[in-house]
DNA sequence: CGCCTCATTGAAGAGTATCAAAAACTGTGG
DNA sequence: CCACAGTTTTTGATACTCTTCAATGAGGCG
């Protein structure tokens, strides 16, 4: 069956090819080119993809898992710039310049990737320029991201970027349950403070204030119930 | 001459066309086609470009003048996100795809614009695929920029984030003076504090303990003299 | 069950925002 | 060229928020 001979054997969902909209206008006969094209690879949670200043060569797809990337300054504090998960895509960036790159990645549990060599996709866009547009679509959705969090850094308090991590993780992370959304936090509270630009101390005392005024409950150190979303909102606004 | 076809009556030097790397692909014949296409516009300093929540339905290229694009969040503080001058474009993410805008844009001083049609482009485009990775290009540059930033307002503190906007404008509006560079400021305080995200009293302390410590040196309100720009890098290391 | 990691809480301190007032600058018109 | 008026900037005092440092508490995995 067709099915078959699309199944990329570390996707087990097909996700690097045909569930990911980069790939989307490709027919079947492309989707097969490629996925003969991809290189696989594993790795653990905590494990370190790529570190900074190193060479990146491929489009990385995730087929399974999550990661972060991040820089460190020289004071040694972590800066979270991206969360990817199952169907992200990352390493575009080196494809059309030749530069080091200038953050480090690390898988946030243990994870599977598709990549595709620099030489290979330029081969596949030039086949297929729509792909391009697909790209430039996904660099615009990121601007956006970026442009929101330099104006919610710019001009919020800290009420309002954890209310907006919090709405960003429900969005991405986050299950209905009975009386709101469950969230599987992809990182700790450590990692939240490092994503919002603040210390680990404050996150924990902010969510604990948003418990006691009833907007969350936290269950355990890895999961939160927004109980009321619209109050959320209201803090970014 | 082909020079006189080639000249673009609002662009004085030719700006909107051949001196624009996103057009530098193109030879002859097609950028006299694309001047034939471009609307041209004018605005006053102070003047409103676009609205939030309007239609943008054109790629702008600034052939003259400095324009800023910025949010309002709903307290009324200002949000600065770009400033751009001759020769760069925006508009770019409403050609692939059908929204408002999510900000304001006004012109800094006296400016003139090339206009190009959603239509137009979306042609050129087509005809010319090369323009879509030049595109690709700037707007990797501009996520790269906002990394940058994302990365200050996090990790660092004032200091550096006033050392960056320095450096950011002695690249980009300043010139080589007999002691350092010159800065011929696109911004007031005011403005600079909406573009790093603090107040216009802290730019202006800042400003004044860096003059005290021979690092900068303000020339009225308008001009200032980049005395040791190493150690403003050293603030963002 | 115990250990190690992660999270919470408290108290003190640093840094920026805010409010208020004075000073400097810029551009205009005489 | 100077004076004036409006705007912008600077400076000071105070308040507030977040950070830092320190200690306690809870969670999760072997």
């Amino acid at each position: 069956m067709k099915e078959d001979i699309l199944y990329c054997e570390t996707c087990r969902h097909n996700v690097c090819t045909r569930r990911i909209p980069l790939f989307s206008s490709l027919d079947e006969d492309n989707l097969r080119k490629i996925i003969g094209i991809i290189k696989r690879k594993h790795f653990k949670k905590g494990e370190l993809l790529i570190g900074d200043k190193t060479i990146l060569d491929s489009l990385i797809i995730i087929s399974r898992g999550k990661i972060k990337i991040f820089r460190i300054t020289h004071e040694g504090k972590e800066q979270i710039l991206y969360i990817f998960s199952e169907g992200d895509f990352f390493g575009e960036k080196n494809l059309i310049r030749n530069r080091l790159t200038n953050y480090n990645i690390e898988a946030l549990e243990d994870s599977s990737f598709c990549m595709i060599h620099k030489d290979d996709f330029q081969e596949i866009i030039h086949e297929h320029p729509q792909i391009c547009v697909k790209v430039m679509e996904e660099l615009c959705t990121r601007l956006d991201r970026f442009e929101n969090a330099v104006e919610n850094m710019g001009t919020k308090n800290v009420d309002a970027r954890i209310s907006s991590v919090l709405i960003e993780f429900s969005e991405k992370y986050g299950k209905p349950y009975k009386n709101g959304i469950m969230i599987n936090l992809p990182l700790t509270r450590e990692g939240i403070a490092n994503y919002i630009g603040v210390t680990r101390e404050t996150v924990s005392r902010k969510l604990s204030s948003f418990q006691d005024k009833g907007y969350i409950e936290m269950i355990g150190n890895k999961k939160i119930l927004v109980k009321d979303r619209v109050i959320l909102e209201e803090f970014i606004q």
